[in-house]
RNA sequence: UGGGGCGUCGCCAAGCGGUAAGGCACAGGGUUUUGAUCCCUGCAUACCCAGGUUCGAAUCCUGGCGCCCCAGCCA
């Protein structure tokens, strides 16, 4: 436990991933003796914003395959083909959120932009094989000319041009005599498929003026992913490259391409179905809008389903990696429920975190029989199971704050905190009766006068039973703190599928954020540093914010709650 | 009146012709100075529906039904 390094759930190198469709494809692979045994996958990123729990999804089960298979490689591959939307920051984040995860590309870090050059002469081949031609047609053109999902398209009017006309095109659209949506490249397959993506699709546009992150203003024509995909594949020798269900009727180009390039290897591609979550929006184009706009502090906002936030919640690499390993990989659309985030999050902390006590809500209590002068400080042990946690000090006095929550006047029978004229037991501590009252002119309880029973310390009380715990805080000794207490980000747990609103906006939740700025920390904690996390004993887990926190002010984010059966069963109570 | 996929417990997901794994959730019970954790127990005579093949079908065949994706010079 003091190395975490040497926890089989902490480091991905020591637990190997549950097998699913596309292990069981590597296996039949292997078997066959196919691509000299090799397995060699890649994550692809386009980087134009912040790698989410979907990516995660991707992450874990491409390099989890390279973990997991002798030899196995992963390569950590950018497709940069649309600079318009990409730049350095993103790049940055997702090189950083992938390491953070637990993974490791070595040294095979790239760029589809790397293969520029290659990829140009991949498409002058195709020119000289009457495969490929430089089209005039404007964007609506191309559009019309398409067809539709039902309708066959129709050939272009730039179809047939010669082999020398379109070798000449293509390398004055590099020249930059052209201007944007001017000319095109296109494929020249079959404007009357079935299948959309054959009917002649594109595989270079013009775009000046955009410098890109990697190559600056080398080019003025990018080459579009459909093209740039497989051919990026093959010069890395990847065999097996997963992507997700929407791209399976793009498979037939992906080998098209393949096919009809010297391209120096023959990857195959596999698609699997990406995650959906609960309460959460994954798509890029509305979490960037998110972000825009303002609903959220950034991409790293805790609420954000993205690597950085949940990081910044105070999730795990190994609750997200062990996520993954439990929600499985298969065909079949899926929505997958918050609890089980929850849960592998809360499995990871439980064990892991280090207990302390905060008090959310403060509500002084003065124990009246316990002198002025006195204080002691008593030991609390960091962890109820593991001992190598150890233990650390606490201060006790006459002083001291508890939780709103944890007082009432009268209660239910099943309340089992504390009561008027009744006793709780304060954690690592003794046995308290609230004796007396004091409210304001509001009729507002301001403080607790209570009696101690210094016979309990470490002692369950002689003659009667004392039902409940409840934690606590030295008025004299404890910090003060903020509390950011985190919830679902929307409402609706559909939030980008719920048709009868105009934006997915409407559902975002108004009480996700709750900033508590009056809370009390146990002094342990007032050395916390950014990112470490902790139980709160009877509250949830919490981490030091990344970017918030000082030692001045302390701010705690609450990763999640612990799970409070209390809630329930006083919700049926009523 | 196109093409490509998918349909097994509330949510994920095994199953690959021999008689429905597991996890999350949920419900009961036990331990507990966290109403936490932990530990027991329960939780699909049933696999979208209907036919068929077979000694035997969630698995094979036929026909339906439902859901998802595709008409960017985005990825």
């Amino acid at each position: 436990m003091s190395d975490p390094t040497s926890d089989p759930v902490t480091d991905p190198n020591q637990k190997s991933a549950p097998s699913n469709f596309i292990r069981q494809i590597i296996d039949k692979d292997l078997a066959a003796g196919l691509n000299d045994g090799r397995v060699h996958t890649r994550f692809p990123p386009e980087p134009n914003g912040y790698l989410h729990i979907g990516h995660a999804k991707s992450i874990c089960l491409n390099f989890g395959i390279a973990r997991d298979y002798p030899g196995g490689k992963c390569n950590l591959r950018f497709d940069d083909t649309n600079p318009h939307k990409e730049n350095e920051e993103f790049v940055e984040s997702i090189k950083a959120d992938v390491r953070w995860l637990g993974f490791d590309w070595q040294d095979r870090l790239y760029f589809a932009s790397d293969y520029f050059e290659k990829l140009y002469g991949f498409a002058v081949e195709l020119i000289e094989k009457g495969l490929a031609y430089v089209c005039d047609l404007s964007a609506e053109e191309t559009r019309e000319y398409r067809g539709t999902l039902k309708a066959p398209g129709r050939d272009s009017p730039y179809r047939n041009r010669s082999v020398a006309e379109n070798r000449d095109l293509f390398k004055r659209m590099r020249a930059g005599e052209f201007e944007d949506g001017a000319k095109v490249l296109r494929a020249r397959i079959d404007m009357a498929s079935p299948n959309i993506n054959m009917r002649d699709p594109t595989l270079y546009r013009i775009r000046h003026g955009v410098v890109h992150h990697q190559t600056g203003a080398e080019w003025c024509i990018y080459p579009m992913y459909d093209f740039t995909h497989p051919l990026s594949d093959a010069l890395e020798g990847i065999t097996h490259s997963i992507c997700t269900l929407e791209f399976e009727d793009h498979r037939p180009f992906y080998d098209w391409v393949v096919a009809h390039c010297s391209a120096p290897y023959v990857p195959r591609q596999y698609e699997f179905a990406r995650l959906n979550l609960q309460f959460a929006v994954m798509s890029k184009r509305k979490l960037t809008q998110l972000v825009a706009e303002g609903q959220v502090a950034g991409w790293d906002d805790p609420r954000m389903p993205t690597i950085a936030g949940l990081r910044r919640r105070g999730y795990t690499p190994a609750a997200i990696r062990e996520f993954c390993d439990r929600i499985g990989v298969s065909k079949a659309d899926n929505t997958v429920e918050m609890g089980m985030l929850e849960a592998c999050i809360r499995e990871d902390l439980d064990r892991n975190a280090p207990r302390a006590m905060a008090v959310m809500h403060p509500l002084k209590v003065v124990i009246e029989n316990y002198p002025e002068d006195q204080e002691e400080e008593l030991e609390a042990s960091n962890h109820p199971k593991d001992p190598e946690m150890g233990k650390r000090k606490i201060r006790f006095t006459r002083e001291l704050y508890i939780d709103k929550e944890d007082f009432r006047e009268q209660a239910p029978n099943k309340y089992k905190r504390l009561v008027s004229g009744g006793e709780v037991r304060l954690r690592n501590a003794y046995v308290i009766k609230a004796e007396r009252v004091i409210k304001d002119n509001d009729g507002e309880i301001v403080e607790l006068r209570c009696s101690y029973d210094p016979a309990t310390l470490g002692a369950n009380p002689e003659g009667r039973k004392v039902k409940g715990v409840i934690h606590w805080v030295s008025a004299k000794y404890g910090v003060r703190a903020e509390v950011r207490l985190y919830d679902r980000l929307f409402k609706h747990p559909n939030p980008d599928g719920d048709r009868s609103v105009s934006s997915f906006l409407e559902h975002l939740n108004p009480d996700s954020l709750l900033v508590l700025t009056d809370s009390v920390v146990e002094s342990s904690l007032a050395e916390a540093k950014p990112e470490q996390r902790f139980q709160f004993e009877r509250e949830g887990y919490f981490c030091v914010d990344a970017k918030d926190s000082s030692p001045e002010r302390l701010v705690f984010n609450r990763t999640v709650t612990l799970r409070d059966s209390w809630a329930k069963l006083e919700k049926q109570l009523g």
